[in-house]
DNA sequence: TTGTAAGCGTTATCAT
DNA sequence: ATGATAACGCTTACAA
């Protein structure tokens, strides 16, 4: 047995007025009698009526829904981004509609033109790691004025606005820290150069130096993964070297992890003798026995304002004009147990 | 400037045929010449042309689109069940549109009406803590046949089928576990015995001790929240009554962690005094400098087979059949340093 | 092999 | 205050 959905149209017939009538009713149009209003309303309550929102966007183009690419939405920064989406949008009736690339440019393209398919109202993305010709988003620009929207991963792509943190500072106000803790000989781990995310938090670790009148050695600055082991592996080569900072400042938490696993194997006391500092400030930091100081990226906050851009994008392309905005968050420090020395 | 997207329309305006040939050629009907085919396809590049699923959508009555309802999308479980369906149904052309709830029953059902408003092909949902009457959902049945499918947090209503993992296995075998490592005096910290997932997990826990000889003690029962602070409450209970036992079983992850840091605080030694398990196998379990032991909950296994629960649900569902499906994932033992004794 | 036309459920523009 | 009708872009009988 197939349940069909009432229409407009079956109410119309029921009543014995017109479609136009019970549509006008159903959205509060002024010039329709209160009467008619409610009687509409009881009988669309009675036969189940619920509003086809496809019809509706067909005739609008208006769908109401965004799209979402992450690379995979089971990690702490990007669910916490899709919440902050999802909680800036929802209000406005806005869906949001996610895919993962898995890091794969060809799966991104897929699922890009599939949400055009699905005349998404918007998209929101964070490039995945083999993003490097970026023809099919520009493509985008130009066939339609559905507006993207970069979080975090971005590209340099004219008319696409921006969300990202400020990491250049966050690169600073982390190794200030650490110097303000009394650290002399700053460390820093850090992550794939190749990536500007990790090369702006360098920068902020070396103005930060130079501002407080250190000099920057370069054989300070160990390239390392964002991985436990990686973490580890750093600590034995600076010991080997005989070459133990007195603080570690890591672009990834998990490498200050590691780093930290391996300094307590090695019997060097946190902070007292080697002070520690990661990025992104994920769950775990907080929970370890020893809480590693970090530096959080207020991801709920990048995607509410993701969806605020969003939302500005929308009205401006209704008047016509068109703005592209830049916004940069700023890093928060949060400081634990493992660079607290004072 | 608005860029208007092409229609089949516009292509069969520049190459003097019907839209009807334009439709067919572009869905590859076998009745339509490999010239016309070719030279369709040609111009459909040329212009640019999207196909528009909406209006297919309306009317072929499938958007393609199913919902998921979670209380938040930022936790380990919900992002990765999430993404277990993503990668279960996008093969086959589906999109999933995430809401949260926030626990709250109220914006779960305006979700779920929302959600059928916007004609989605099915709803997966964990219901919210606040959600006792159910008349939302249940409507929802009566009135389509749109197919329903809870995970985890699921409630009984007929119609509606399931996938949960077996929580009183996942009790079981935590504590035989403990058993086997030589513990003769097993704790149990239940979690909110108003739900059924942790009486569930109590039952396992019974039913071990009794099957190995144990008797079980009521006092060794001890109501725990599932969180840090809970855990280090219980561990200052139970010293209080001089009666620190020789392993706890935590039916969650955040309260073992608790306890595992009040017991580091009383020098008493884990595994050797006091063996820990906990559950759900949170990723923060694995990055202790005391690994802790966890039942894994599978839950991106979850999403994959709550996607294909509703595979078959919507192949039965063209075929007039609808069986309604019960399953229950096998809970998966991660023994870690905090219970290994040999 | 291709064309004509109806229909999916709305909303909006004319009329009345 | 209400009605008739076209339109949104597509698919699909039914014809030819």
């Amino acid at each position: 047995m197939n349940k069909k959905n009432a229409t407009i149209y079956d109410i119309s017939k029921k009543l014995n007025i017109s479609v136009a009538t019970v549509s006008r009713a159903l959205n509060d149009h002024p010039r329709i009698s209160v009467a008619t209003k409610e009687l509409v309303a009881k009988t669309a309550k009675e036969m189940n009526y619920k509003q086809n929102n496809l019809a509706k966007a067909l005739k609008s183009g208006e769908t109401k829904n965004v799209g979402i690419i992450v690379p995979y939405v089971n990690t702490n920064f990007f669910s916490s981004v899709i919440r902050g989406i999802e909680e800036e949008l929802s209000p406005f009736g806005y869906h949001v509609i996610i895919c993962q690339s898995h890091e794969e440019v060809n799966i991104e393209r897929g699922h890009l033109n599939t949400l055009m398919n699905a005349q998404v109202d918007g998209v929101f993305m964070s490039v995945s790691r083999t993003t490097v010709d970026t023809e099919h988003i520009r493509s985008i620009l130009d066939t339609s004025n559905t507006p993207i929207i970069f979080f975090d991963r971005k590209k340099d792509i004219p008319g696409i606005s921006t969300v990202t943190i400020d990491d250049y500072r966050g690169g600073y106000i982390a190794t200030e820290h650490l110097i303000r803790e009394g650290c002399k000989n700053i460390c820093h781990f850090s992550g794939d150069l190749n990536l500007e995310i990790y090369r702006n938090r360098l920068n902020g670790y070396k103005q930060a130096l130079a501002d407080h009148g250190f000099q920057v050695k370069e054989e300070n600055i160990i390239p390392t993964g964002s991985s436990i082991e990686a973490g580890v592996e750093a600590i034995k080569k600076l010991w080997d070297r005989k070459s133990i900072p007195d603080a570690i400042f890591s672009a990834s938490d998990f490498a200050a992890l590691g780093a930290c696993q391996e300094l307590k194997k090695k019997k060097i006391r946190i902070p007292q003798e080697v002070a520690v500092i990661g990025f992104s400030n994920e769950p775990f930091t907080q929970f370890m026995e020893l809480p590693i100081s970090s530096v959080d990226q207020t991801p709920v906050m990048m995607g509410k304002m993701a969806g605020q851009v969003f939302l500005e994008n929308i009205k401006e392309n209704s008047s016509g004009i068109s703005i592209e905005k830049k916004v940069v968050l700023t890093p928060q420090l949060h400081i634990r147990k493992s660079s607290k020395r004072k």
